[in-house]
DNA sequence: GTCTATAACGCGATAGAC
DNA sequence: GTCTATCGCGTTATAGAC
């Protein structure tokens, strides 16, 4: 297997050095160009190399925009998951979408990466599925509740996603709030008998 | 001022053909090959000409795809709008996400085209205040609410996205039992006392 | 191991024939 | 009014010098 395949604990220190700088410097430049406007030559350029040193780093493009993306998602996820599992798991819910827009509220560039990779061509088909974790957190918190857990925590993502971006085209928003009332709204569902609310 | 200013009913039978014919094909197009991935070329060879011809009846391609991209939203719109004043104040947030879930859910084209717009680098900073005519259906739905209803219609435009993207990666799903879901929050959340919910 | 030079291609847009 | 031919630029990726 080539030399790209090999665990990252195998890398060199300058090698996991320049890595960490061109995905930082990715990072960067697709928050604030997008992905269509982030270009081998432009990587370089901010990371004050070459566009043949950056291929030589990764195998294309499109590997270091993916290795940037899930640099910025881990970090979500990560704090995300300490935040539910230091709650109980009643709160669970409200764990999850506090730490979740506090993040993204800190890290506007990592939001902006992310939204972007969501919609890009490269992962297209892979944004699925996305809702099952919220949906297993909802369920610890109510494990009774019969109405639709996966529906409730698509509208939950979507929630936090529109607060975010809110955010992000006016700083001055007040996203604590938000996210307060959207807790607000959903422990109010979970308490409802779910179901029964919209008979057909 | 150039012929490409003037009004619409000037434009001559075969011209408004033309641009009807090229705005179909741009919508297909960026359905599904993204902005970054819809040319002039792709355009023209869809629509059976060349390239310079379609430069001949648009400025530039951003023109095409401008002119592509309000043909989708008019339609949205219109049926939104016609859905909610033939509804009750009362009923008029319901009427608002099932008409706007129902019309993303029959035009799937239409609904990539919308998002793959709202992230593109052309429409960058025009996507604020969407959230306005949604928080006035709902001021007219409950005049005496005392919560925030920007933040309320925030999280109800970001739920609708989310369930009509569930949708477009599931055809499975049944949107029309998650706009019952949603709009059975929102009237919770409506008749609640709003803010009292949320003491800080 | 890193960089220079360049290949090979697709892009949007234009000039000018017809 | 529509087409052919082409320009000039920016792109990813590679070959080979050092």
């Amino acid at each position: 297997m080539s030399r790209r395949e090999r665990a990252e604990s195998e890398l060199t220190l300058t090698e996991r050095a320049r890595r960490r700088q061109l995905i930082e410097a990715t990072v960067e430049l697709v928050a604030d160009g997008g992905y269509a406007g982030t270009s081998l030559a432009r990587i370089a350029e901010r990371a004050g190399i070459t566009k043949a040193a950056v291929l030589y780093h990764f195998p294309s493009k499109d590997a270091v925009v993916r290795a940037a993306h899930e640099h910025v998602l881990n970090a979500l996820v990560a704090e995300v998951a300490a935040a539910v599992e230091a709650a109980e798991p009643a709160s669970g819910p409200a764990a999850y979408i506090r730490s979740m827009i506090g993040h993204l509220r800190d890290h506007p560039r990592h939001t902006r990466m992310i939204t972007e990779a969501m919609t890009s061509e490269t992962a297209k088909h892979e944004s699925a599925e996305r809702w099952r974790p919220l949906a297993q957190i909802l369920e610890a918190a109510r494990p009774n509740r019969r109405a639709d857990l996966r529906t409730l925590a698509i509208i939950i993502s979507g929630g936090i996603d529109a607060i975010v971006a809110e955010q992000l085209g006016d700083p001055a928003y007040d996203t604590a709030a938000a996210a307060d009332q959207l807790v607000a709204m959903v422990e109010a569902e979970l308490s409802s008998d779910g179901g029964s609310a919209t008979p057909r």
